[in-house]
DNA sequence: GTTACGCATGGCATCGATAACATAGGCTCC
DNA sequence: GGAGCCTATGTTATCGATGCCATGCGTAAC
């Protein structure tokens, strides 16, 4: 209510340590916590913030400490918008718990200079660690020259210098969901990929087909879409014109939509005629018509155990759980009819 | 390849400057694209980055320019995360687009004080302008301030000091909604709303009861989701005991498809027996089984024409079409069944 | 009763880019 | 031919917090 005097500029730590009656020094130590600073002190020096109305420049830290804290995090615009969703939140709440920002940057393809642009802005903007949501396909010179200098964590099976890698394991995911079926009395499982450049993709192919050999079945053609439900749609239609198919493997939830509407419309049901699995438990799964059975993926844990890996180094505690290839089983799997 | 010079320390403007034989000034001009630097210079000062492998330092550039390059996005955790996805690329592509760099804060419940700190933080991070994807149910003071200091758009048709607000008409959205149910022949229609705190969710209900008032007809009491699949489920359920419902304006297309699953529970069919209109068109709703009727929204331009409005202030040319509800048709709505 | 050490604090240089101001040369115009 | 101006460039101060070193004081150790 004292208002009146004009402010021309938010005030400093200058400011702050005038009206406290200590120096600017001081301020700056109550402020980070220091250990070294009386209790007394620091109070003063809180009530002068208050009072005062500071607040810090994240600007003139970054330059004088050398660290942003800000975390970068690196996207796909066309891979699946539910786990971008998901792993976006994980990675802001962790890093807004330890006080870091997360600063975004979405790449519209898979093309290694467009990667190298956005790690390039990233780390412009003096971000202090990484995390890559993207699949590295050919990590050039000047990537590694970048996620050397920076902690890097990447999401989806790649790696790159001093990287660490986290995530699922991809092909035993592959595994899980082909055994499902031929554990429900399938003799065949068909399946349909992302797209190859996708290591994720790779890795749930070959879980699939090493299942598959293992039980003794020669594995028919993998079909290939691009994530898109509208690419799932596609196949689908394949799939639904060859009548001995009678389960299949979608390598994520949003193809499997689209297998699902395919075969509807070409009148065959799930999964009375064709079971259907897929990969990634998105939040709509579970309302697909029928509900999908599919292998979990916690894409908002992923995001926080990044975090902590990027932050507290590898001796952070991360979940075990989340590594690990756990199936929802619902309506879209059933054992294949007899005839 | 003429490496061996030990590097302890990323080059600066002055290793250019020396290289070059300018002066630092003269590099930043000529980076910057000042007008006054002679062609020749500046092709010296380019290549002299590209020898020294220069990479500024925005955190110097934030502090000694006051601005730091950097917009604030503010997401909320539990808004469907389809339009949370859509809407960051949109900012992130327009803002790259324009130097600028994204930082987002995801608040995880619409709650004024969790809302005041997010603004907090960006604001601390010293973001130039923010763009809020969240309903400001209440503007206290002190987000006022905020906003009143940094340029803010908002995409959900609330208004704070100084914001501009974007998006389409909600309230027509629920008309053009219920409108299409009413031209097919129903002679009621019910609605499950968004949470009441949502200022969307109560301009589509009044849309809604505006257009049954215009049509003469009293508006059954609404329903109350909160945007999730689930919620819409549950309320499916309750829809799905009451025979005589045929037509239902769902807020969301999350909700919608937990309607739908609820209804085929309980072996009613969409659209034969009910039909369902939502809002969203998001990029699963054509995969629904059946597709969804509903009304679009391009979250993506939001994200975009959100950017261009903070960098170019009023005269961006924002296309008109950003701001118009349009129908997608698909095959949730049919004709009340004669009977 | 020194020595030594820990704690609380202050002084000063520094990070790297930019704003503001200064300067030098070349040109136009009366 | 000098006043005035525009262009290209350099000099210096500055932004705000922090790192490093110095200082003073109290207390435990020898």
């Amino acid at each position: 209510m004292t208002e009146g005097t004009a402010r021309l500029r938010q005030p400093s730590m200058a400011d702050v340590a005038r009206t406290a009656g200590v120096s600017a020094q001081t301020v700056s130590r109550a402020l980070r916590g220091s250990p070294n600073v009386n209790p007394e002190t620091r109070r003063r020096v809180l009530a002068a913030v208050e009072q005062v109305g500071y607040r810090f420049n994240s600007a003139a830290r970054a330059l004088s400490s050398g660290r942003s804290h800000t975390i970068g995090l690196v996207l796909l615009a066309s891979g699946g918008y539910y786990s971008r969703s998901a792993v976006t939140a994980g990675v802001e709440a962790a890093a807004g718990e330890a006080g870091y920002a997360v600063s975004i940057a979405t790449i519209a393809a898979l093309d290694t200079g467009l990667m190298e642009r956005s790690l390039s802005k990233l780390a412009d903007q003096g971000v202090d660690g990484f995390v890559i949501a993207v699949p590295l396909i050919s990590v050039t010179r000047k990537m590694e020259d970048i996620t050397r200098d920076i902690p890097t964590v990447t999401l989806d099976g790649s790696r790159t210098a001093g990287a660490r890698v986290l995530g699922i394991d991809q092909q035993e995911a592959g595994r899980v969901a082909t055994q499902h079926l031929l554990d429900l009395g399938h003799r065949q499982v068909w399946h349909i990929s992302g797209p190859d450049e996708w290591i994720e993709a790779r890795q749930r192919r070959q879980g699939w087909q090493e299942c598959l050999a293992a039980a003794g079945i020669e594995a028919p053609p993998p079909l290939e879409g691009d994530w898109s439900p509208d690419s799932g749609k596609r196949q689908g239609q394949i799939i639904a014109m060859i009548p001995e198919v009678t389960a299949v493997f979608a390598a994520s939830d949003e193809m499997a939509f689209g297998v699902i509407r395919a075969l509807h419309e070409r009148g065959r049901s799930v999964p009375d005629d064709v079971s259907i699995v897929s990969v990634d438990d998105i939040a709509l799964a579970a309302y697909c018509s029928p509900p999908l059975t599919t292998v979990r993926q916690d894409f908002y844990r992923y995001g926080q155990a990044a975090v902590a890996l990027l932050l507290q180094g590898d001796e952070a505690d991360v979940d075990e759980s989340v590594a690990t290839a756990s199936l929802s089983v619902r309506a879209s799997t059933a054992p294949p009819r007899s005839r």
